[in-house]
DNA sequence: AGAGGAACGTA
DNA sequence: CGTACGTTCCTCTG
């Protein structure tokens, strides 16, 4: 058998490496919110990870000794004395690593009077008898000596535990000029500080190695110590019981009676749950994600037995990838498709487009080479542009490619990334090998980016089809019909709909944003300029560090609000610190930051313009918790609006010069609007209907005074308050918003709740039963998990009742809109019009407006939106028109 | 190079 | 000590 057929057995020195990731990694920058230190466990896990997806062990077990006492220190009290005090950070990290490595299904073995270097020693021997390929990780010395042919030594860098250093037989030759088992002999006459073992006096490793290359051991060398001269010869004499018992206690046992055996340790899939949760305690965000990705990708382990049984689904049969074109595929769709039975498709791209398709039936794989026009397409063009059903992963950019390709696709029957968001939005899976694993508990077999040689055969298209199908099929089992109504009838129909949004994109006005880029530059630099001349030295006024340096040290300003690094510089402490004690350099910074942040939108704005002139932003369908689609590459949803030179940036998004003009709809206080209609509440619901402006109907009953003598601060104070209640807002932010006393914002919450008693009951309703539930729920039955609100910790408990009160308010405006939507982009062509939709910010959306076209794109538009859904209160919507997007605001 | 934090733009 | 996002810069660490 050779080396790579071998089975692997990793085996870990718990204790040693844990103390090493210790001493790695600042204590200081990892601590959960308990204030547990926790930096030994992640660089454990951390280098773990890392051995996992280069190893590949097939078997694995981590050693811990169970206490500082063993057989050796009976013998000799004073070993390992010279260490001291274990370092107060370290205390609990060993208890929390091993409830993780419980978590990943990886065996810890430990026993009463011995030490895990013996269990190690245990292990690896038998391993080796059996025909493991051993790998054993420790950061003692003494582990050299059971280094040979099958067992190899990865010891930590004194750097730390990021990288390990390899000691196979040729390593610990060149390394120490011995052999492997001979470590001990010198080790023994040497000493070991750690260990408290005193070696012989002017005794180094050069002098030791030498007296072991010539006797072969230290019992041998000590028979002939008269023959060795000069003050070292006399100190091995003097001092030879020390080198004795050295050795008798650097020898590791290799015959501990072990509750397991190499057999026992094969690798079990993790516990995911188990996992999580753990990792959640830690904190652990990142290293969560890598372990998964790495549990996902290992597939080089027999599958049918890398499996806890929780998940275990036996050995899969993945069937052959046939290549087939014409007629041949065409008798494949017919076959496949019979009934109405559903064909998995995974379009496989390239930097140029469609290369090729990946087709899937229940047990049946095709792969079609995409070459447009030299083949016999139709039969697969057909299909596509049918309703005959389609599962796919992430559809959207393959629905892009098809576009671009002048293929029409339909009958999109399911979406596996969606259908994962929108039972789990927020940690959603978001690969495939992800999804498989989550949901089948199968590793998707995925080409090794670890790999040196790469692996010639990657998975084809056709087999991640296959793959994704039976994701959808066990997904679309485990769906409520809530949620399935939400993919059906909203999600996956807005796919074609957002593709082609992103596919038209927007036009951008080059020579308006270079003009702004220039005006900008000139005034962030004038800012600049004259805040060194105010402090008397230049600084970097883009980092907070250096900030804090000059206001609170040079300036001797008071310190404002605490952040994790220090003292907040943001432009609201910045106002505050201009109250209490004016400086002209505060102003000029905050007019500083002003210009720069407008100068990057626009520069990010220039760079993403493409060769058509316009900008093509990609939505998220599945980037929000709540239901909200979010944009980025570039991000045109946070354009900015509020001050004169934001809006200057709007202008410069324009019609196309083959269109009319732009035309912007937005709902006015949706969300208000949409806890009017949850709530019930009477006096909310009559506010709408009155026609009145909300702020000043509202106000008027807050205030006892009639709606034409409401004043412009009493409505400031209720708009605040009603936008507010939406985000969970208490009586100290909202009083820290109006800069008004905390009493008051506690009056004023309590005048509005005695008028409006339902929007409350509602609120406090929306919560319990979250809390009951364990979800939230939209109007259209889409929901959002909560964990936390059951929490003992109140941060938790009160950020998650937050959101959990937001939720439903904003998940059913968002569904709204995209509702919206979809009637828009269906009446477009129902009614051929030429009309584009172009972009979506939440509760506004921009058009292109074709020639001759705005009364009838207007009066889609306004019924579609007014229409969405059918609430106890009018949904009002608002036109505007104009050349650019600034202009087209009303 | 990659991650995290601070800051800030939007609804 | 209000929700939901994405991008940028700086800083630290590997």
């Amino acid at each position: 058998m050779s080396d790579s057929e071998k089975p692997t057995l990793l085996i870990i020195d718990g204790h040693s490496l844990a103390f090493r990731a210790f001493y790695a990694l600042p204590v200081d920058s990892f601590v959960n919110r308990d204030g547990q230190h926790t930096n030994a466990i992640h660089g454990f896990i951390a280098m773990l990870i890392n051995l996992l997806s280069q190893q590949r062990p097939t078997h694995i077990a981590v050693a811990f000794d169970i206490s500082r006492y063993s057989f050796r220190t009976r013998e000799y009290p004073e070993y390992k004395g010279t260490r001291g005090e274990t370092p107060p950070e370290f205390v609990g990290q060993i208890p929390l690593l091993e409830e993780a490595l419980h978590a990943m299904n990886i065996t810890t073995v430990t026993k009463e009077d011995f030490e895990a270097d013996d269990i190690l020693a245990t292990l690896a021997t038998q391993g080796a008898a059996e025909g493991y390929r051993v790998l054993i990780v420790s950061g003692d010395r003494d582990t050299i000596q059971l280094v040979n042919d099958d067992v190899t030594l990865l010891y930590p860098n004194v750097r730390g535990v990021s990288e390990l250093k390899v000691y196979d037989p040729a390593a610990v030759r060149e390394r120490y000029g011995i052999e492997p088992y001979q470590y001990p002999e010198i080790a023994a006459l040497v000493g070991e500080t750690s260990d408290n073992l005193v070696g012989i006096d002017k005794v180094g490793e050069k002098t030791a190695v030498k007296w072991v290359q010539q006797y072969g051991t230290v019992d041998e060398i000590v028979a002939h110590a008269d023959e060795i001269k000069g003050v070292v010869g006399q100190n091995l004499r003097d001092q030879k019981e020390n080198a004795l018992r050295n050795r008798r206690l650097n020898r590791l046992l290799t015959d501990v009676e072990l509750p397991v055996r190499p057999g026992d340790l094969e690798r079990r899939a993790l516990n995911e749950i188990a996992v999580r949760d753990i990792f959640a305690k830690l904190q652990f965000k990142t290293l969560l994600e890598r372990l998964l990705k790495t549990a996902a990708e290992e597939g080089h382990y027999d599958a049918s037995g890398g499996f806890s049984e929780a998940i275990e689904t036996g050995a899969v049969t993945i069937p052959p990838v046939r290549t087939m074109v014409d007629e041949e595929l065409a008798n494949w769709l017919a076959k496949n498709s019979a009934d109405g039975a559903a064909i998995g498709v995974q379009v496989e791209l390239g930097p140029a487009g469609i290369i090729g398709f990946g087709l899937a039936g229940a047990d049946d794989t095709v792969y079609v080479p995409w070459a447009a026009g030299r083949m016999d397409y139709q039969a697969l063009e057909e299909w596509l542009a049918s309703s005959a059903p389609k599962y796919f992963f992430h559809a959207k950019p393959q629905f892009k490619a098809l576009s671009r390709a002048g293929l029409i696709v339909d009958g999109l029957a399911f979406d596996t990334r969606i259908a994962s968001w929108l039972v789990r939005p927020g940690s959603a899976p978001q690969s495939l090998a992800e999804q498989v694993y989550e949901v089948l508990g199968e590793t998707l077999p995925v080409s090794d980016p670890n790999q040196l040689v790469a692996l010639t055969d990657t998975v084809s298209p056709a087999t991640e089809a296959w793959y994704l199908r039976r994701v959808a099929e066990a997904q679309a089992l485990a769906l409520d019909d809530g949620t399935r109504a939400v993919l059906d009838d909203i999600e996956l129909p807005l796919v074609a709909v957002l593709s082609e949004m992103e596919l038209t994109g927007v036009t951008i006005d080059p020579e308006v944003l270079a003009r702004l880029r220039g005006e900008l530059t000139d005034k962030a630099n004038d800012y600049a300029a004259r805040a060194y001349a105010e402090i008397g030295h230049e600084v970097n006024l883009g980092s907070p560090k250096q900030l804090q340096q000059v206001l609170f040290d040079e300036l001797q300003m008071p310190k404002t609000r605490a952040t994790k690094t220090g003292f907040s510089t943001d432009a609201a402490s910045l106002a505050d610190l201009q109250e209490k004690n004016p400086h002209p350099f505060l102003g000029l910074l905050l007019q500083h930051r002003d210009a720069t942040k407008l100068k990057q939108i626009v520069e990010t704005l220039e760079r993403s313009v493409e060769t058509d002139g316009r900008v093509h932003t990609t939505y998220d369908q599945t980037g929000t918790s709540t239901g909200r689609i979010s944009s980025n590459d570039p991000n045109l949803q946070n354009i900015p609006v509020r001050t004169e030179e934001g809006r200057e940036i709007r202008s410069a998004i324009r019609r196309g010069d083959e269109f009319e003009t732009l035309l912007t709809a937005d709902y006015s206080q949706i969300e208000m609007r949409i806890m009017a209609h949850l709530s019930e509440d009477p006096g909310l619901i009559e506010a709408f209907n009155a026609g009145e402006d909300l702020h000043r109907f509202v106000g008027a009953r807050i205030f006892g005074v009639t709606p034409a003598e409401v004043t412009p601060a009493m409505r400031t104070k209720v708009k605040a308050m009603s936008y507010g209640l939406a985000y969970g807002l208490s009586p100290f932010g909202l009083s820290k918003q109006l800069r008004i006393e905390t009493a008051e914002a506690k009056q004023l919450m309590s005048d509005y709740f005695e008028r409006f008693g339902s929007v409350r009951d509602y609120l406090r309703g929306v919560v319990e039963q979250a809390r009951v539930d364990g979800y939230t729920e939209t109007i259209f039955g889409r929901r959002r998990p909560f964990a936390d609100l059951t929490s003992t910790n109140r941060v938790l408990r009160d950020n998650a009742e937050r959101a959990a009160l937001n939720a439903p308010i904003q998940g059913s405006a968002a569904d709204i809109m995209k509702i919206a939507m979809l009637g828009i982009a269906g009446d477009l062509i129902d009614q051929k019009l030429s009309s584009r939709m172009l972009l979506q910010v939440h509760d506004e959306l921009i058009f292109e407006v074709a020639t001759g076209e705005w009364d009838a794109l207007e009066a889609i538009v306004r019924d579609r939106m007014a229409h969405a859904a059918d609430l106890r209160v009018p949904l009002d919507v608002q036109v505007g028109r104009g050349d650019n997007w600034d202009a087209a605001a009303h």
